[in-house]
DNA sequence: GGTCACTTGATATAATATTACACTTTTCCG
DNA sequence: CGGAAAAGTGTAATATTATATCAAGTGACC
């Protein structure tokens, strides 16, 4: 982890979406990709918070503000995202979270609370480069891994008093 | 890998079966689980090839011979052999695989053909202990852990000539 | 034989995701 | 500039995956 639990429940999350967006807007415009107004809005949401999102939460969302919003303005915006390694799909919940490393090749590796929902990105390079060891010696030529590890974070392990 | 890939491909597939069922048999014995017809349709059908199944595969072929099986009969039936350990769920591919080692403690790590859809279960030990070691130094009590591994597998590799 | 827990049947519906086609906007080349 | 091609979006319909609810059946055990 690069900060502590402590500085993390009590960051400055506004912080957290400006450079998700600025980091965005750089990573589009480096690749000649087009952050249009849906897609960064679609962004911006995903990043509300450090749980993952659902789909169909996010078409609320934005229903909301312009009703011709359908499931697939959302999913093509996710779609993209994705590809421009903006945002991670978490397999295990139907679900989505704003990449922390934009631009940067990493595995991804997520601690997820089963109970506050937050999703945590990781980077064990051990786990990685093990997997991919044993996935070639069996002769399997690997392409993407899904690593998500369930359980309870930090701050929900606490007793309710020291919270 | 306990056996060769040529061997696999190879393999005696009804062997498989029959010692799935036999295992799954035993197990429940001792957990004083019951195997019921039904339950035991599903992971049989499940066993019919090492690839991922998706429930509403199994919920055609199990409607075509009794009208009476409905979606809900297929999920709790899986939702048993999950909880019995008889059956993985591959969460990258909403679908289903038997497991092959019931009854013996380990992580679920797989490897998955994107070509052909075998769907390989391994045993990378340092994964699991490197996650888990990752997991508790940021204050996370590791639960259980997804790890799929998605690819080409041996044989999708293999240059169609060779095969 | 009664009762309790577990399992199943049946119906409905929720939640997640994609297809297809028309239309608009942007790019970019001549 | 103008106009064709590509990329993005709107819209409607539908496919796929999964669960909730309540009633009825089944087997285990005293």
């Amino acid at each position: 982890m690069s900060i502590s639990k402590q500085a993390f429940d009590r960051h400055d999350h506004s912080a957290c979406v400006v450079s998700a967006l600025d980091a965005a807007e750089l990573l589009c415009a480096r690749h000649g990709a087009r952050l249009t107004g849906r897609r960064r809005r679609v962004l911006e949401l995903v990043w509300r918070s450090h749980q993952a999102v659902k789909a169909y939460d996010l078409l609320a969302q934005m229903a909301r503000e312009d009703p011709s919003v359908k499931p697939p303005t959302v999913y093509r915006a996710l779609d993209f995202l994705i590809a421009q390694g903006l945002v991670h799909r978490i397999e295990s919940l139907n679900a989505f979270v704003g990449c922390v490393r934009p631009g940067q090749a990493h595995h991804e590796q997520f601690l997820i609370c089963d109970d506050c929902g937050t999703v945590q990105e990781v980077e064990v390079p051990e786990v990685g480069r093990s997997l991919t060891k044993a996935a070639t010696s069996a002769g399997f030529q690997a392409d993407h891994q899904t690593i998500e590890v369930h359980g309870r974070c930090d701050t929900c392990c606490q007793p309710a008093s020291r919270r």
